[in-house]
DNA sequence: TTTCGTGTGTAGCTTTTGCTACAGAGGGGC
DNA sequence: GCCCCTCTGTAGCAAAAGCTACACACGAAA
């Protein structure tokens, strides 16, 4: 169990130095504080969305579910990211498009639709904060989209590999969770790492895959 | 050969009625406009974007080149439609990512970047023309997605062709150029409407698809 | 009419990816 | 130690999609 937020630490985020920088305090505008302790959905796809979500601390994943009852993880909100899909809905008035999970010791700021879209009007830094948020998502998906047309699975995985290893050096995460950021399954992502263990360009260690060659791994992240 | 863009023509479009809302006049605003008879690649992936683009007639074709050198359209800019990724490339200062092709006999309006961003700071309608098109743009790429990973080839291809022919009648396109929309390649579309022919779907013929059954179509675009 | 370019029909093979099924390995709690 | 859960390793088959290769059809231009 985390302790609750301080104002310190709202202050630490860029998102709200930009906010601040208004002359408001976004607790003032009506803007709510959410604790999570554990690990759990709070959006469900279809529901309605109360605000511009903003992670304070801890991590929100954002992911879809196939038909098949596969999920496949759209992205990570850390903190000081603005949930997006959020956004959109706000200025479209939609539902949310997917789902929400939260991680443990996870605290959300929730500012009201009605008062985003009036800062919005009115503040320049809003402003700018809503179309950089929008714009880089929407590079993020053409890139992915693209991605997917021009480079096979095994190019892809060895690229999320490359992209998510922090100092290219090793990557904590299940082979499951891998298969499920890249929409594919499990066995398959396992087939791909046995041949790049065979390949000596990586080792696989329970929940974490270790980068030993990266120069070979970005060669097969190339098309072909 | 065209005649040139009228006065008229431009004050059709929701957007310069939205820009002359402002009480401003476009071509006053250092707007400019560009004329191209014939098929011709007008922007390249990697080109500097000196403006946001707008469609006053005619229809740009915006498409990526996979490094096989298969086309894959992106999407079509019809009149009044604003180039999204432009106005990415301007606010944040990146070089264009795709390729833009224009159809015979097109006029594009192009507003310099400084303008349109000095223009997004004090007019209400543009920040949300902006933000509105950013933000469809953002769903319309998720669904894409998303789509990818639940649907197969044959439901996105039977999607495609409902949701494009004009009153659920007939669809005026090549086969390759389908393949092109869906990152595929002809044979393989050529393939799967065989298929649709047999159980008679639909029926095909030079350049052109009519759909016979729409419900069984809705059926195939449904996962699995 | 002939020719040529483009669009279509079709076959067969290969590669990629997905799915099913099971075995073993590591680690935490009892 | 033992149990159980999660993570991983592996095999084999099935389905999907891509690639190569060719034949034919249609229409426009010569």
């Amino acid at each position: 169990m985390g302790e609750p937020v301080a104002t310190r630490e709202l202050e630490k985020l860029d998102v709200f130095r930009d906010l601040s920088a208004t002359g408001r305090n976004m607790l003032e505008c009506g803007m709510q504080l959410h604790h999570f302790d554990e690990l759990k959905t709070i959006i469900n796809k279809g529901n309605s969305v109360s605000g511009a979500y903003v992670v304070v601390r801890g991590r929100l994943r954002v992911y879809s579910i196939s038909p098949s009852g596969n999920e496949a993880t759209l992205y990570f909100l850390n903190p000081g990211d603005i949930c997006i899909l959020a956004l959109n809905c706000i200025f479209n008035n939609m539902d949310y498009p997917a789902w929400v999970q939260s991680e443990p010791d996870t605290s959300v700021g929730v500012i009201p639709s009605l008062t985003y879209r009036t800062l919005f009007q009115t503040e320049p830094s809003i402003q700018n904060l809503t179309v950089h948020a929008l714009s880089v998502l929407v590079f993020r998906l053409m890139e992915e989209l693209e991605e997917i047309h021009a480079l096979n699975l095994n190019a892809r995985l060895a690229k999320f590999i490359l992209m998510r290893s922090e100092g290219g050096k090793e990557l904590r995460m299940t082979q499951s969770e891998l298969a499920s950021h890249l929409g594919s399954t499990r066995e398959v992502v396992a087939k791909l790492l046995r041949r790049m263990v065979a390949d000596k360009v990586i080792r696989t260690l329970r929940g974490v895959i270790v980068v030993e060659h990266p120069e070979a791994l970005a060669k097969q992240a190339m098309p072909q």
